[in-house]
Parts: structure tokens; sequence; C-alpha cells
DNA sequence: CTGTTTCCATACGCTACCGTATGCTTATCG
DNA sequence: CGATAAGCATACGGTAGCGTATGGAAACAG
């Protein structure tokens, strides 16, 4: 009964402040991120803030550890392969990234990594990022035969790529974007003699 | 004589503005691109910036029209290469963008990049320097006898790298980073039989 | 020398934020 | 039923930045 009506209280904790503040990051970017913005989204004024959060720095590294966790969680379940998948999970891997479909994930990604850029902390939780996904993927190839090195030139490539090409715009180029994207992914992925393609990415 | 003399000129004119504010773009961000910020940088008041530019939305265009020039006068440079040595230009345009050789430029081109997400104007500046960017390096994929769809894969894949790579952050990932970089570059100009690769990039 | 134009400084009002102080409501507990 | 604490609102002082208004210096023309 109390479990039933604890889930009417509407009251904010650390938590809801994170994920709305995850939110605005995606949409204005670090800069745009500002408390009194974020208390007007979430319908309570700034005093709020101020109980749940020392300053806004406070939030700032809350959001930089909630993003870390997601984002290695994801990372371990986007490169768990069934034995003798593992460049199934590849394609896998580059086609949730590239495509529009997580195009909001993307965008906390340019924007974290964009933050990183100028902050030392946000720069040690990307890297930190950064190197579980190597190493994850780099198992990936591994696990095709590929050897040590090529393995780690061709999920670095893989990474750099999917993050650069969300960078880009390039409307008028090609017309077939879905072919082009085929055979980017390809060109990381491909010529592992002793695996053959999958049929189905 | 007056040629001479008018090197003593100390007064700023719209370019030295603009010149300016590309520097503190590149270090701060466009959300640190600040009238204020850039006139103490410039060591002169805000009252010298708003007689050479309506306002800081004026300043931000007048950096993109010069960001844009600049840009493809330096693809149209960096593409050109000496007939038969196409794909030699290629692995030199890599390496031109990935190493750090250039990093202030990318530090720009980055911040520029973050700008057009949330800005349209921005967007269609960089729309069309991404073009540009394409076809001139596609020309140098398919003068090496790359077929057209293939060519279009590696132009791409060659620029979502350089970008992407610069997003990342991989000390800890890979101790020979400059093995890393030869091996990718490979990835993406390699394989065309026909052409050998130079020794020399 | 005097008037005009160019270029910049100074001063002002305004808004958006940050962080603090303090008051108000609601729930919880004895 | 009071008392206490949690959670939020309100009000305040302070800074940074935008854009305007206006004054002043220096060059230049006549």
């Amino acid at each position: 009964m109390e479990n039933i009506a604890k889930k009417a209280r509407v009251q904010l904790d650390r938590d809801a402040w994170v994920v709305g503040a995850i939110e605005v990051l995606a949409e204005e970017g670090i800069a745009g991120l500002r408390v009194e913005v974020l208390a007007k989204r979430l319908k309570v004024t700034k005093g709020s803030f101020y109980w749940h959060f020392v300053d806004r720095r406070d939030l700032l590294m809350a959001v930089l550890a909630h993003w870390k966790e997601g984002r290695i969680r994801d990372i371990i379940k986007q490169t768990r392969a069934q034995p003798g998948r593992e460049l199934e999970q590849i394609y896998h891997v580059i086609d949730v990234y590239s495509t529009s479909r997580s195009r909001r994930g993307m965008m906390i990604e340019l924007a974290v990594r964009d933050w990183a850029r100028r902050d030392p902390e946000a720069g040690a939780i990307v890297a930190e990022v950064d190197d579980v996904r190597l190493r994850c993927a780099r198992d990936l190839f591994l696990a095709c035969g590929v050897p040590m090195e090529e393995a780690s030139s061709r999920c670095m490539l893989l990474y750099a790529y999917v993050f650069g090409v969300s960078l880009m715009i390039y409307e008028k180029f090609d017309t077939d974007v879905a072919r082009l994207k085929r055979d980017i992914a390809d060109l990381i992925a491909r010529s592992h003699p002793a695996v053959p393609k999958p049929a189905a990415a």
C-alpha cells in the first residue's frame, strides 16, 4: 500500500534533476545547462535545486557520473556476442551508432565530448568511456580472428567514424545514404577471410 | 611612403575583429564568444565593436563567412595533386587533419561544427564546406581508379574519421599511436590494386 | 584654423544567471 | 496534538553580458 502511494509523490530527487539535466544538455549543450533553466523545465524553482545540490558544478559532476555508468552498461551490452557471431555484432554496433535511430543518444554524446574538450573532469570521464569502448570493440575483432594491431586500428576507425559522421552535413553529396553507410561499414569491418560476411547485419 | 606609414595604424577593422573572434571561438567555443570578452582581448571597449558591427550576430555571420572562405581555399589547395600522385595526396590529406600538427585548425573546426548543430545558418555553411570537401576528396579517389560509389564511401569515411578521432581520448588504449594512425590511413585509402601504395606519404 | 568624419571610451538600462537567506507547507514521529 | 525535518518558494545581492546613447580624440578636408 505504501509502495503504491509512494508513486504518487511528485517531489524530485537528485536523479530526476540529473535526468532533466541530460535532456537540456542534449538540446542546448553544456553552456546552455543552467540551473534556473532546468528548474523551469522541471516546474520548480531553484530553491529546490540548491536543496539537492550544493552548486551547479555538483550537478555537472552527477551528470558525468550518470552518463558514464549508462554508457559503460550499454557498451557491455552492445558488444556481447554469441560465439561465432562476433562479426555480426560489429555490424550491429556500427549500425546502432551511425543511423538516426539513436539520434538523441548521439546528441548527448557530442555534447559531452564538446564539454570534455575544455573541462578536465569531463575529459577524464570520456577517456574512461573511450577506453572501455575501444577494448570491447577490439575484443570483437579479435574474436573474429583479426590480429591484435589490426583489431586496434579497426575499432578505433569504427568509433572515430560513428562520432565523426554525426558531425557532418552531407545531404547534398550522395543520394543513396543507405548504400553509402553500408559500404562504409564494410570498409571498417570487412576483409576477414576466415569469417564470411553475414547476410543479415 | 603612405603605404609604410599606414602600417603604423593601430585601429581595428572588421577583419581584425573576425580574426580575434575565431581565436576565442577555438578556445572557448561559440558560447564563450562574447563581445565584451573579445573587446578586452583586443584591448578596446565594446564601443569599438558596435561601430564595426550592428550586433553580436553580425560578427558571428562574418566569422562563418571568413571560415568558409578559408576552408574552401585550403581544400582546393590540399586536394590538388600532380597527375599520378593522387593516392599520395590522399595520404597527405589524412595526415594533415589527423595529426596534432594542425591542432588549432581542428579546434576551430570542432567549434564550428558544434555551433552548426544548433544554428541553422552555421549548419548551412558547414553543409557547403562538407560538400566541397567530399567532392574534392572523391575526385582524388576517382583519379586513383576507384569506382564512383567506392570513392564516395572512402572519402566520407576519411572525413568522418579525421573529425571523429579528434573527439576521442585514447591515450590509455594504444601506446604506438603513430602505427595506429598509419594503419588506419591504410584502411581508408588502401586496396587500389591498380595503384601501388607510395613509399612516402 | 575650423568643421566633418572616423573610431573608440564611458556610462547607462536591461536581462539572465549564480548562490544565499529565509519563510512556508507537508509529512512524519513521539 | 505539537515538534521536527524534508522539500520547495520567495526574495535578495551580485556578476556578466547585450545593446544604446553620448562624448571625445584624431585625422582629414577645405
